[in-house]
DNA sequence: CGCTTGACCTACCGACCGGTTGGTAGCACA
DNA sequence: TGTGCTACCAACCGGTCGGTAGGTCAAGCG
């Protein structure tokens, strides 16, 4: 069979097999062999389009992880001022991913976000900034659809945005990262009718 | 210099060295190398007293993980009947704890407990299921508190325990997980301040 | 003292790690 | 049709991994 030069193709392939081992394994321990196995290349087209492990994760960083926490987490508060409606639809909507890709799904990997920020923040300089520039994105998109909800007069005057942005981050992450072992829906379905509550106490009186 | 024996404080040195070495680099990136170094021991040493990395992990997490949130976080729980209080006082401790190790500790580490679930769930079924025995016995300690809330009339009777003790632990893993990037201490209180905030609104009318 | 048992050490194993090498095949353009 | 550049490949590198084999030595016991 003969051989075709599809550079764009081979790294898509190659960016999607990373994606799969770091889920499974996380970063540090995922294995360059593994994946270009996975992926059906050789170690040298990996070593011609990225710059090394790294490379690669920033890669995936870039083009998968980052895009799907903006499609699920930060575009859809874009305009929204009903803060309070909108993050919980975006908990239903995130339960909803959760319990359709079924056990081997998030329930067994947990947050990708978070996973990294355990595994691979201590690594390297620029992960980790890239990181925390992630997470800060977030948390802003967050406060600030919680400041026009303030401004709007449908949530109470006292909340403090940027307090609960970062808390409310932190417990999605963190369910996903405490429900990791148990690998039980119930306890996200559990966790997320208490976040629909407190989000509830955010609402003008 | 005379060899002297002394198995005890070879398996404490040995488990103390793992420990560190386990919560820098986590559980799979973790070497054993390493820890035989840091301990000033030589690995026969360590494979004579335990059962490999697992076994070694599993020392650990019995010896040092488990005590340490069991004293923090679940036996200060055990009596008190106004939890919304209790909590709180819980928060502001590790808010102390946290800011007194400096950027060595938690800042940079995480929770512990978070990181081994993020990292070492997926290596071996013991672990998973020792770890989700962990943060039950966190909830329970959690949920049973607030269940004595109700009891005295100090929390809100339409609380559900179990589903806000789910929340709550996962929002202090994820406090510790998503500020971990980041490597700032004020975003821990910024999101210690808006838990008290919605600790308190499970409290009774 | 001799003997036994467990504590501990040195030296080493095969497997796998991330990364590099020198080269060949595809393909746009002359 | 020839030339040059990129895409891609097979083989291999030094190093480290978790783990093991087989020995020496400390120390309690008779």
């Amino acid at each position: 069979m003969p051989r075709v030069n599809d550079p764009a193709g081979m790294r898509r392939r190659i960016v999607a097999a990373a994606g799969e081992e770091f889920s499974r394994r996380g970063y540090r321990a995922g294995s360059l062999n593994a994946i270009v196995a996975a992926a059906g290349v050789t170690k040298g087209a990996l070593f011609h389009h990225f710059a090394g492990k790294l490379g690669l994760l920033e890669a995936w960083l870039d083009q998968e992880v980052a895009p799907a926490l903006r499609q699920h987490w930060i575009e859809p508060l874009a305009a929204v001022d009903d803060p309070v409606a909108g993050l919980r639809r975006l908990l239903e909507a995130e339960l909803a991913r959760v319990e359709a890709a079924g056990p081997e799904g998030a329930l067994r990997h947990g947050c990708r976000l978070a996973n990294l920020a355990a595994d691979a923040a201590g690594v390297d300089e620029a992960v980790r900034a890239r990181l925390a520039a992630l997470y800060a994105e977030w948390r802003a998109a967050v406060a600030a659809a919680l400041a026009r909800g303030k401004a709007a007069g449908n949530v109470h005057p006292q909340v403090v945005a940027d307090d609960e942005a970062a808390f409310l981050v932190a417990a999605l992450a963190g369910i996903a990262t405490t429900a990791k072992p148990a690998r039980d829906a119930s306890l996200w379905r559990a966790a997320f009718r208490a976040a629909a509550a407190y989000l509830d106490t955010l609402r003008a009186p």
